[in-house]
Parts: C-alpha cells; sequence; structure tokens
DNA sequence: ATTGTCAAATGGTTTGTCCATTTATGGTGT
DNA sequence: ACACCATAAATGGACAAACCATTTGACAAT
C-alpha cells in the first residue's frame, strides 16, 4: 500500500496569500511598503480580481496588511501588531466559554511572573510611567477612576516586563475580567490595600529585586482573590 | 469646537462577517450548524455573491467557520480553536522579530506555572498520559527521539494543568525553540538529567504537591538554560 | 489664502457565467 | 442482493466586465 497522507488542494486565493504572508513576515516586504494595487496583482498572479481580493481579505484578518481607500489609498504591509493576538485570544476565550476562575487563575499566574520580570528588566522609562500610574492609582478618589488606574497600572507593569509575549497575552485577558469589578466592588478599605500593595510592588521592581517583586505581587493576588471570593463566592471558586 | 473621534465605516462585507460572528461566539449558532450556502446568504442579506464570499472567508481565517468543497459541503460554524491563537501567536513572533532569550524567558515563566497548575488539577488521566510520556522519554535512545518525546512529555505537562489558556500559549512557542536543539544537544549525560528532573517533577505533579511540582520545575527550567548557554553562550543572554 | 470643481486612482460592489469537486441517486450487470 | 458505474445535482471556486464610492491631487475661481 502506498504511503498517503491526506493531500490538502491549495485554492487559488490562498496560494497568493501564502506567498504574500511569507514575503511580509520574512521582511523581503517592508513593514510599511505598499503592495502592488488589486489590478497590478491580478495581472502578475494571473488569478482573477476576486481572488487577489479574498487573499488580500485573508491578510488583512491576519493583521498582515492595511487597506486604504480611495486615490493613493492601496493596502500597506504590516508587521502582525497584538491586535491579532488579542482578538483570537478574545474569540477563543468566548467561543470555548473558557470559565472566569480559569481567567482569574491565568492572571494570577502572569501577574507574578510579570512582576518578576520587570524587576530585572524595567528601564527609566517604566520607572517613569510606574510611577506615575500609581500616583493617579492614590488620587483616584471614586471605584470608577480606580479600576482604571488600577489596570493602567498593571498594564504599565506588564510593558517594563519587556516581554512582548506575556505582555500582549496579559493585555487580551483584561476585558473579560472587568464585569465582577463593576458589580459593586472597590470600597475605600480594599482600594486603601491595593494601593499599599502596589506600592510595596512598584518598590521592588524600581530596586531591581526580583524575587520580593514576585513575592509581593503572589500575596497581593492572594489578597486580591479572596476578596473577590467574598464578594462572589460562586464566580471564583474552580 | 465639535466633539469628534474618527469615524469607522463599516463595509458591506465587514457588516456579514460581525454579524455571523456575533452569532456563533454568542452560540446562537451553535459549532458544527452548517450555514446557509453563498446563494442563500445573498438572498437574505442583499449583498452580492463576491461580498458575501468575503465576509465568510474572514469568518475561516478567524477560525469561525470551515469550508468543505462540493455537493453536502458547505460551510460549518466552528468555536475559534487553539489554531488561530497559534498561527496569531507564530505571526506576532516572527513579524516583531521576537528575540530568541524572550521565547526562553516566556518558557521559563510558563513551565513551573504549568508544573503548578498541574499538581493541582490532574485527573487520572493525566497522570496516565504523564507516565507513558516519560516512559518514552527514559526509552529514548538518541536525541531526535529524545528531543520529541521531552516535548511530548512538557505539553502533556501543559494539558494536566487545565488551563486551556496557558497551554494554548505554551504551545505555540514550542516551534520558534527547536532550532538549537537540532544543532548537536541532548548528549546522553544531558538526556540523563533531564529524564531524572522530568521524573522528579512528575511525582510531585501525581502527588499534588504543586509547590514542589513548581520549584523542581523551576530547578530545571535553570539547568536547562545553563545548558544551552554552555553550549551557544550568545544565543541566550537577553 | 480659501474654497470649489473636476479628474484620476484606488478599493468596494454588483451581475452573470462557467468550472471543479463531491456526493446522492438510480440504473446495470452479475 | 450486491457491487459497480454513470449521471445529475449541489456546492464552493473562479473569471470577466462593468460600475460605484472614496479619497486625493491639480488647478481654477473667488
Amino acid at each position: 500500500m502506498v504511503q498517503l497522507s491526506l493531500i490538502k488542494v491549495q485554492k487559488g486565493f490562498e496560494t497568493l496569500a501564502s506567498l504574500l504572508r511569507e514575503q511580509i513576515l520574512s521582511g523581503e516586504i517592508e513593514s510599511g511598503e505598499v503592495l502592488p494595487n488589486e489590478r497590478a496583482l491580478v495581472e502578475r498572479s494571473g488569478l482573477s480580481r476576486g481572488s487577489v481580493r479574498e487573499a488580500l481579505r485573508v491578510l488583512e484578518t491576519q493583521g498582515l496588511v492595511s487597506t486604504r481607500l480611495g486615490r493613493n489609498g492601496g493596502r500597506v504591509a504590516l508587521q502582525s501588531s497584538t491586535d491579532a493576538v488579542r482578538s483570537s485570544l478574545d474569540h477563543f476565550i468566548r467561543g470555548q466559554q473558557v470559565p472566569f476562575p480559569v481567567l482569574m487563575e491565568t492572571v494570577e499566574v502572569l501577574e507574578p511572573s510579570l512582576a518578576h520580570l520587570a524587576a530585572i528588566h524595567r528601564d527609566d522609562n517604566d520607572i517613569v510611567s510606574l510611577q506615575n500610574e500609581s500616583r493617579k492609582l492614590r488620587a483616584a478618589s471614586n471605584p470608577s477612576r480606580f479600576l482604571i488606574a488600577n489596570s493602567r497600572w498593571h498594564r504599565a507593569m506588564a510593558i517594563a516586563s519587556h516581554n512582548p509575549i506575556l505582555t500582549t497575552i496579559y493585555d487580551s485577558l483584561g476585558p473579560g475580567l472587568l464585569d465582577p469589578h463593576v458589580a459593586g466592588f472597590a470600597s475605600a478599605e480594599i482600594r486603601a490595600a491595593v494601593v499599599q500593595a502596589v506600592g510595596k510592588v512598584e518598590q521592588s521592581i524600581i530596586a531591581g529585586d526580583a524575587l520580593t517583586a514576585r513575592r509581593r505581587m503572589e500575596r497581593h493576588v492572594l489578597a486580591y482573590r479572596a476578596q473577590v471570593e467574598r464578594v462572589a463566592p460562586k464566580t471564583v471558586t474552580l
């Protein structure tokens, strides 16, 4: 018997999409470079305009080209940004109906690690923005401002880690976690506790003390979970 | 001055894509359900077939529908799988040219956490597959088989964590990390050391001792980095 | 200078037709 | 009955030729 794996037929538009994708990802087509317009691609590829458009649409969906309308419009090549990752993760979480506790758990894994890495890799800019955000956090007088400031500080910490993969993932998780917050969370006492915890983590990050930063963030995350559990016991248990 | 944010014009195909996407993600269209065929969607939407096809192509790219050719073919709705996340992360890593040390660092963050979670969430099936894989790992006699077995054991551990988000991300990182391995890595001594480390982690996971599992995996990861540094010092330093 | 008008370039969309692939159906031979 | 084959039907894939919509450049009018 002949050895055969399933043969995948490549459609016309797929072929063109793959070709262009490789050229973009490999840098052969630079980021910002404008692709030939649709009619030109039709001539070069021998495909019809419809197929060319489907190929370009695929690349657009993957975040590898952006489209502008009108004269001097056209397609420009892009390096896939965090947006594509974010939206695919979002679809995954919504589609698979990843339960809230799993999101929570993921954040609990990421935050201490991000704090750890931030303490190692933070530069002067990171320190400035962390201090900026924590100042706003201390100043936040009502729950809504506080939650925003809180998430911005955490975001600054993620950026300070200088790990684009973990940062992007952490970023993608934010939206799914906000619901329970809004549900009458963040009393004055809780806010004070968070401010203090964040301050301590920030100190360790600035001091470059990775292990302490991690440990403090772990403690903070545990305390936070305890608060959420108090407010909404059912939601958080795995 | 009038307050205005940029107005985003929604194209026809985009509108249709968004509509269907929402219905799929919300479960209104169930996973596995076949969508109306192209001609039917043309009638219902009032758009042309080209636009309908572009909309469906977008959804296909996002992993929300799959396409089958021929009679009894058509589009069926899917819940976005790990594949879409994987490919977007892959594009991100290649496109942004995320340096090898960052990938390494990310794995070093994920593995101990996955071990930790695995010790908490593993069920009987997980234990069986872990033991299966580690048996194959011990039996692997040449570097190539060993590397495969090694990655399979780690994958089993990730699955045992029962955290689909972290598992998918960890899965996406694998390919980018294999290059240096192939470059004459995995001598007999190294293999023996890995086998032992993996065995210990596995024990802790099975025993349900999360902290020990994490600690042992951290140690293993450090040792692994030391080995890689010995082989290719330049590549690994951040 | 500002504004208006027109033309050109580009993607967006439509319509109509045909091709390619797959499978259901029914007939034919044994 | 059963196996096989030929045909038709259903569906996505592709092509072609227009025309529309949006944006911008060029240039005139004010």
